[in-house]
DNA sequence: ACATACTAAGTAATCGGTTACATCGTTGTG
DNA sequence: CACAACGATGTAACCGATTACTTAGTATGT
């Protein structure tokens, strides 16, 4: 491996003068021109480890999340590696898989000081886990799911209004009998939109806890929990899915019962992944300003690294009710 | 920041006996003992930038994909993670959006010695990246797309076979007409799976280049090119589409359409993705091995990390036709 | 009892950069 | 003309670990 070292040797220049080349310090432009010859010569690169080592950073971040298999989560990480990459920054994808354990083993592995940040998005947190990230010292911005207290910045979407606004607009299509598949019971988002749906039907004489069937976020678990609905409420004509995955399946359920959506059950997702648009019929969807939600993550976490004295801060970003065929009737 | 040598004052040993606790060198049991437990106390974390620098590895690897909006590449990116994860790994995401400017700014920064090896899954390398990849001397599996000599271990299907079957599948369900959404032209899979497609085809009289409609290998290309082709051909009763993505979007044309899938128009899409089979319809595809592709390239890269003796070799999997009812007539 | 082998632990060099401080030559000012 | 100020460069300490080499102490064998 070439070194510095070997460049300063070999341009008959100091390491320091090599290494302030490397930095555009003050160095005189015939010295500049010499040296970076000489690296080019040498096909020279600059060891990122060692320099991560002195500088006390490594212009990398971690980016938690706990699946993958949801497109929400990829959406919102290309968001995050854009804006990233735009300011030299790379990023590390842990994928907790909805594992606890895995969770833990990244969380442990962060205080190695080979990150400057995280962007954290898992509902698994427990308090333990809040303590060790705390202590790191290290700057984190949660997405998506702030449960716990204001220790760090976070960025989130209000999923109780988002499940109101569903609920309601099934209503208004002219929907009589509304369903729910609901989220994993974990999640804080998933109880917040359960929450929006039933403080929106809780008036209703018909309403009970029955209309509510798990949809555990997945399409698989959108499916299972619709066939479950259809089976013990066969009057059903509308249907809010905690999140667009879940819909999906649903739809699929709806399918085989040889039901129509709309006509006969309409449904509502939240999210707003892109393939939602491409559904036979399209997904009327609670839509989350996805990539808005990943680039200010990222941003205000470069805030946090680069200027320590940044505040903690919580935003709350709009949805909005992205209308498709899926209600329309 | 707590580091070894405050350990080792406070245990009253040297750093290096700290560093054989640490690597689980020869160290007299009561010792380990009393330096953990100052480790403990300290809330020491062993610094991991320091220890790549000495050590000359950083146990992480680069994963470099076009793009992250085709679940094809998170589904691989999940299989890699894990993989990865379980044998002490750590990815970087590197996705290059299908710019080559980003691609080649990511290519660069490889030489830095911050990773271990790379896993590349890119269709836009060039001769000159090539070049620069292989001067590094950094353990690389390319994936998908082999367009390159053999000078790296590669993962790939064998993309013109996939054609040929999901051509014929169409024909022997009684398509007459069969049209293709081809995917970009500079990616060798695309390009393969045309081939495939027309090899079946070439000796019908009716057939020539004009039941060939740019897919784009996105939904919004198939949705687009699938239009093309129906106004171009109305007689049109089978589509081959290079993958699922523009499948999807050709299912959405052909519904707008009015026309009926599978009844009037059969569709199979190419790679197998998960979301392929809640389409309504459900839609039959050339299924890839996602999984087995992404676990295998990682369990190989980490061979070639592991030991330097490891021989470069080219893989192709086994592709299977996967029946949906997209087909079902 | 003495040479030999082995274990546990310490000393100091090293990985490849950055940077505080020192040095030297040049230019500017009264 | 003498001295201050500044710009370009070199020297060496440092970042936080690992590890080759060395040494002290203990166990084994004859």
């Amino acid at each position: 491996m070439i070194t510095m070292r070997d460049v300063a040797k070999k341009a008959g220049v100091s390491v320091a003068t090599v290494s302030r080349v490397l930095n555009n310090k003050s160095v005189k432009l015939k010295t500049v021109e010499h040296v970076e010859k000489v690296m080019k010569e040498l096909n020279y690169h600059p060891n990122q480890i060692a320099r991560s080592l002195s500088k006390k950073n490594t212009k990398t971040i971690a980016l938690i999340i706990p699946s993958i298999n949801n497109p929400f989560f990829p959406e919102l990480a290309s968001a995050i590696e854009n804006i990233a990459h735009a300011f030299g920054y790379k990023v590390f994808l842990f994928n907790t898989d909805s594992s606890k354990e895995k969770l833990t083993n990244y969380i442990d592995s962060l205080g190695s000081s080979f990150v400057d940040g995280v962007i954290m998005d898992s509902h698994m947190l427990e308090e333990e886990d809040l303590d060790k990230l705390t202590q790191m010292e290290i700057p984190i911005v949660k997405i998506d799911r702030s449960n716990f207290k204001d220790e760090f910045t976070s960025i989130s979407v209000n999923n109780k209004l988002g499940g109101q606004v569903a609920t309601k607009h099934l209503l208004d299509v002219g929907c009589k009998r509304i369903g729910h598949l609901k989220g994993t019971d974990e999640e804080i988002t998933a109880i917040h939109r359960l929450w929006g749906y039933r403080s929106v039907l809780k008036e209703f004489d018909w309403f009970d806890q029955s209309w509510i069937a798990p949809g555990n976020y997945s399409v698989e678990g959108g499916y299972l929990g619709m066939k479950e609905l259809l089976i013990r409420k066969p009057e059903i004509d509308g249907v809010f899915a905690a999140n667009d995955l879940s819909a999906i399946g649903a739809m699929k359920a709806i399918y085989e019962w040889n039901r129509k959506v709309p006509d006969e059950i309409a449904i509502v997702g939240f999210d707003g992944i892109s393939m939602a648009r491409y559904m036979v019929p399209s997904l009327t969807t609670i839509e989350q300003p996805i990539s808005k939600m990943g680039e200010l993550a990222m941003k205000e976490l470069i805030q946090l690294i680069e200027n320590p004295g940044k505040k903690i801060e919580s935003f709350e970003l709009d949805i909005r009710l992205r209308l498709q065929e899926s209600t329309l009737r």
